[in-house]
DNA sequence: TGACATTAGCGCGGATCTGCTTGAATGCGA
DNA sequence: TCGCATTCAAGCAGATCCGCGCTAATGTCA
């Protein structure tokens, strides 16, 4: 945290920046990872939602204010990305940025445009970057646990955890590898799905607290 | 970046946090993973070194003048971990702390104190979560590739690099898994080690560029 | 009502990986 | 100078992993 500097009273003498929050929320709609995007007013360029800081807040708390002023989201666990910094990329002033991730339910974008991330390029300021960020987190995170984000409400089958996981992948997962590695951290309810065509599939919940 | 907000004429109107860095300098000295740190003149207590952002100034150029200005080290390439927010963390006021990690040398700590990752407990602000990430992220990158931070000077033996490894990963890796997991990524110079004791050693060389 | 299409998930053979053993190449000491 | 300790690194057998095929269990349509 703070650092002893030479001989300063008080923080005040200091200059110090504005810092912003600016958040790439995913989901995934129509079996592909989507980011939510809005147009900027100022320069009327697309954009991902942010806001300043404010002072005693908490920067998940200044996420989850902008998310719900901006596109009316509600109850999301943002998680930090990366601090921007350059000097100069925000022509206002001196402005850092906090880039997070946030993953919400297919309805849940709310007042945001779902994106294509394969397609969602040409964003205002590094949001290009953030978005390429967040996906490979959450990339990264789905390769290791069963939908960690809790997209899927439970019970499920190992099917519908896999369409997910593909949709997050931007690829087809092999099935049985995508079993194999999962079944570890799941636990069958004993209760079958019913009502779809072919053999009923065991229906299972997540193990792992993560 | 930047947010729009309502309708602030400059960015000034708002209230700004200070910003800080703190970064976790490590290294590998008698086969250890250590950390540097000095003593807060303030508080008398252990901590890393830090600064304060200046106007025109990135994160990576606060670690380093940080670095050079409290420690006397020169040339190292800071790597984000994370923002610590917690309003109150500073009891001077409102400051946000951008947590860093580097990676030096066993002689490049200068005149920091090193001290045993696994005992560097009880540091001040919340700097012992701070070596906690940067351990984390070193040992995740170890893992990975061959010596990524460059603590071995090329060329070097297959043994000598493990030995590197060990000291990061905190514990004795299985020599015949850990050659054939770093193989692909090493070139054989041709020449052998000479003048030890034992069978002659193959030289090798980095090849993936990270 | 019975044959067929569809889906789940178990089991098999091939490939890969792991840790141990063995042979090879050196320095050192008698 | 000759054995011996030491170290490197290739070879081997057991274990694990992977993708494919097969069977089972359902809904659907004639």
């Amino acid at each position: 945290m703070a650092a002893t500097d030479r001989k300063p009273k008080t923080l005040a003498h200091y200059p110090r920046p504005s810092v912003a929050v600016d958040t790439a929320v995913l989901t995934v709609a129509d079996g592909q990872l989507c980011v939510g995007v809005l147009r900027d007013p100022r320069s009327a360029r697309l954009r991902l939602p942010g806001t300043f800081l404010h002072e005693g807040e908490t920067l998940a708390d200044a996420v989850r204010r902008s998310l719900r002023e901006k596109a009316g989201i509600e109850g999301v666990e943002p998680a930090q990305l990366h601090v921007f910094d350059a000097p100069g990329r925000d022509s206002r002033g001196w402005v850092l940025s906090v880039a997070h991730v946030a993953v919400v339910p297919a309805t849940g974008l709310r007042e945001l445009q779902p994106r294509a991330v394969t397609e969602a390029m040409g964003l205002d300021f590094d949001h290009d970057e953030i978005v390429r960020l967040a996906v490979s987190l959450l990339r990264a995170d789905y390769a290791e646990h069963p939908d960690p984000a809790r997209l899927l409400p439970e019970p499920f089958t190992v099917t519908a955890l896999r369409e997910v996981h593909d949709a997050v992948a931007g690829e087809r997962l092999l099935p049985d590898s995508f079993r194999r590695r999962m079944l570890p951290m799941l636990r069958r309810t004993g209760e079958l799905q019913r009502g779809g065509v072919g053999k009923p599939a065991a229906l299972y919940r997540r193990t792992t607290t993560s």
